[in-house]
DNA sequence: TGTAAATATACAAAATAGCGTATAAAACTG
DNA sequence: CAGTTTTATACGCTATTTTGTATATTTACA
């Protein structure tokens, strides 16, 4: 939970462990969110360019949000220590 | 800090009240991240469904970053003690 | 209040996301 | 390991974003 979402890799990795926690395939997404299901693929696989709008759909579709978050001496430690940031 | 960001304008209001508390104008902040003034414009106005990319890299610029959190109850309380998802 | 700085907006052109449809490749599962 | 489900990918098409340049409009402040 509470991942942090810095790239679009981030964030496709955020929503795929969260729809298959919720046991839902990219097509019931994609039902649910009036996308198609290669669109959920992309957005999982990091598409960089993907719309606003449609990544936030998605995270809508399976009750995620976003948080806008300051980058502080705080977060960056906790980061640290979460293991966030290792290649 | 922390602000909930469930729509482009939720986003767009986040971006421009950081901007300005680090006494950046929109030029300068179109500078740092190689968009133009009248991008950051329709951003902070949530006009635009940007693209991903860009707002990643103009919450960069400004030392932001996401989160992707699941809504919970105790979320969805806080939300509603703090305010938000008024009309 | 007058002027400079900042922000909103316009228009044509260029880039590209997502669609529809379809299929290939990969992952499950009995 | 065959059959099925799921995920990745392709192509042409349309819609929409961003760009470049430029100019209104608003805001700040001396």
């Amino acid at each position: 939970m509470a991942d942090l979402a810095r790239s679009p890799e981030q964030i496709g990795n955020a929503i795929r462990r969260v729809r298959k926690k919720r046991g839902m395939s990219q097509a019931e997404l994609g039902e649910k969110t009036g996308l198609r299901q290669g669109t959920i693929s992309l957005i999982e696989k990091g598409h960089s360019a993907a719309k606003l709008e449609t990544i936030l759909a998605v995270l809508s579709a399976l009750d995620l949000e976003l948080r806008v978050n300051e980058r502080t001496k705080q977060t960056m430690l906790a980061d640290a220590l979460l293991g966030y940031g290792k290649k």
